[in-house]
DNA sequence: ACCTTAAAACTACCATGGTAGTATTACTGA
DNA sequence: TCAGTAATACTACCATGGTAGTTTTAAGGT
């Protein structure tokens, strides 16, 4: 159905999880979010959120001298392509297979799991 | 530390799946298994193969007329490699909340979640 | 009023994944 | 031998994510 099927690189991505977390945000103040990750210059921030509002991503309105920026796409709509295009790329489209890679490739805590059985748990009562 | 941080276009992971799953392919075939999937020319997988080995992904020996392509990268370390970079783009590298958002943003059949189940308990068996 | 400063706008650039066309090479069969 | 064919080699192209420099605009203090 509606899917868009959201194609974002990965800076385009962390700049609305940002968004999502704090809406109307200045572009310093999304820079400064990202700052201890990614050391970017301020440009590059404001070059990437004006490409991704000519994209219909985000949208900005003016407040004093400064653009607020929030995210016009839903984190739900953005999460649930992103995740199928990694279910995708790990595993033909088997959710199981890849959540098979996902622990095996990696340390997995004890505490992991047990969040992880509680969650399977909660997904199984949901849909029954 | 030995994770070279494997960056992979969609194409290129695809075409390394394919390998894994039969080494000692040639173009034709590599190009014959993706068929189904995307169309793409002759042309279009040779040049990524060759691409990737100039990267160091793959190498190729030559059989009679043709180039027979094998990885030279191990499925477990790639696969180790895209997951963590997909679970990091989901969610800041949290396992558990990627998997959560991986079940709650799409329909999850009683089947699934009954496998998922038993992935844990195998986990758990193994951490023992 | 003017200088400083900070923001936004515009522009340019690079790397790379993806795509495919054209050229070349070399078997193979008649 | 030589035309046809099937493979590789070479090359070019485009889109896009990511990066940042330079220019313009406008606010704010003194």
């Amino acid at each position: 159905m509606n899917s868009p099927a959201y194609r974002l690189g990965d800076l385009q991505l962390r700049i609305l999880q940002s968004l999502w977390d704090r809406p109307d945000s200045s572009v310093a103040e999304v820079h400064a979010e990202l700052k201890p990750e990614r050391d970017l210059a301020y440009t590059t921030v404001a070059t990437m959120l004006r490409k991704m509002e000519t994209r219909g991503l985000v949208a900005h309105r003016e407040e004093g001298r400064s653009f607020l920026y929030r995210a016009l796409v839903a984190a739900e709509e953005v999460s649930r392509s992103v995740g199928q295009h990694l279910v995708d790329r790990l595993s033909a489209g088997s959710l199981t297979e890849a959540v098979s890679h996902l622990l095996t490739s990696r340390e997995v805590s004890r505490d992991e799991l047990d969040q992880l059985e509680k969650l399977i748990k909660e997904a199984k009562r949901r849909s029954k």
